[in-house]
DNA sequence: AATTATACATGAGTAAAACTTATTTATAAC
DNA sequence: GTTATAAATAAGTTTTACTCATGTATAATT
């Protein structure tokens, strides 16, 4: 038992914008069924009906046009102002995957800091995606319906291995499967047959984070099939090198998903400054 | 990972009109330890300090003043039209406990309908308390702190068995155990010496019910320990039969906990009734 | 000056939301 | 008559919110 949940009232501000469930769940990259449960829950609560269900579309009453005057109006006041704050703040704050922080980021965040002393930055990973309008967010995914700008990296995969093990334990391919399933998988038999083999010359181990795969690789347990940005950094310090195979191009990448509200000043030097990092 | 969260938004808001975590805590019915976690984490996610921290106070810095007026302007607004809508709504919402519900509520429903036959009456049950601006909410717990008109009922304790089984299993007592820590004891002791008796003519069983030890009296496995309130209803029904010992009193009872938004008219209807089912 | 009490912080573990998947229903579109 | 779409329902999983135990700093009390 809890009171009316604000998260509740959240997804209901968005259902009673769309005037449906299902964009106001693409909206908050959540799924209808979620939505549903949380203005059923509401109504319960509130022992009144908000939405008119037809087969097709639901409409507001009465009642629930009058809330979402109130929810949309209190809201926008509040995020108004959490924006703002961001706008103050001398530190940008980042969120993305572990991987991507792990091997990309946190190393490049040095050259940044010496660029501009002045800006902090403060990062938090975590695998499940959010749309979140204060803080930059990093996203690793399918880029085919990404606008241009947004578009960071289009990512190519090889296989990479420690070159001081070189042959030793070449059967064996780490190899990410990412934790979202709305993403495709690493593009392994198309890299397979772009290089004339098959999947039976392999041992593959899958880890949900490609991060887990490179660290395999760099203790010398195989080699890892990954994608050239996450390497990168690996390769110029030569604890990984690239196997002699053609590398595969893939529709992943990373990207910055449309941000409603625009970025901050510091935001912004930090947008710039990241999409240089992938040139 | 997630948005920055709304239910974080609300400890803030109000952390801040009390400048205390404390005193916040108090509010919602939550630990000063969890309002501290949230305070961190919106600070985290935003990237700025919003409490400067003093030993034994917290203050406001710049930018959390910001903040607390438009989280102060924005939930209020959103609380309003809530009010608004449980004043328009043709159905009064009640949560309490489980036990409450079962034994006393949902039986004495039927005469307020009949009474009342306008007024929808739907019921939430769960144990955890909360504290509720838009439904009644009727409480148990220790009410000598509760101001005299709030309290529905001071509850009196004595043992309660099946009449048809008298005497089968009489040193088996069930006796409930309150999940929430904060309340005192069911006053067995005090019954115990009232009657002159001690703790080894018995044999415990606790639930976190009360609902279930007087299942398991109606079902003839022992007898249970039990406020009067809740087996009034059975008693009359001649399913259980109060026992030939002195009935303790104790400074537990249901109480309404103070609302700082008046009740709708509907809902001043159905508690002034619930009053009467008291007396 | 030593002792006690208070407000908050930290870390680890638990309980309760939030969220998802699978399945079903109703109906609009084809 | 099919197919496709939006939403509802039930059951299960994951994430978040929350608590407990403990520690720290300091104001208040002795």
């Amino acid at each position: 038992m809890t009171n009316v949940s604000m998260q509740a009232l959240k997804v209901f501000d968005a259902a009673a914008r769309h005037n449906s469930f299902k964009l106001a769940a693409d909206e908050l990259n959540l799924t209808a069924t979620n939505v549903s449960h949380h203005i059923k829950n509401l109504e319960t609560r509130l022992g009144i009906e908000l939405f008119i269900r037809k087969t097709r579309e639901v409409t507001l009453t009465k009642a629930g046009a009058d809330l979402a005057k109130a929810t949309s109006s209190g809201f926008s006041t509040i995020e108004r102002a959490l924006h703002q704050l961001v706008e103050q703040s001398k530190c940008v704050v980042v969120h993305t995957t572990s991987s991507f922080a792990a091997q990309m980021l946190i190393p490049a965040l040095r050259d940044f800091a010496k660029l501009n002393p002045d800006i902090d930055v403060s990062v938090i990973t975590g695998e499940h995606l959010v749309h979140d309008n204060q803080a930059i967010t990093i996203r690793f995914g399918d880029i085919s319906h990404i606008e241009t700008h947004q578009i960071l990296s289009i990512e190519q995969f090889n296989l990479y291995l420690n070159p001081n093990l070189d042959g030793i334990n070449p059967s064996t391919v780490f190899m990410p499967k990412w934790k979202n399933q709305s993403l495709s998988e690493a593009p392994w038999s198309a890299w397979l047959s772009q290089n004339q083999m098959n999947d039976k010359q392999h041992e593959l181990i899958t880890y949900d984070q490609e991060l887990y795969c490179i660290q395999e690789a760099i203790a010398g347990a195989g080699c890892v099939f990954a994608s050239h940005s996450l390497v990168n950094m690996l390769e110029q310090n030569g604890v990984l090198t690239c196997s002699a195979h053609q590398p595969v191009s893939s529709s992943l990448g990373y990207y910055l998903p449309s941000q409603e509200v625009r970025y901050s000043q510091q935001q912004q030097i930090f947008v710039d400054w990241l999409k240089k990092q992938f040139i």
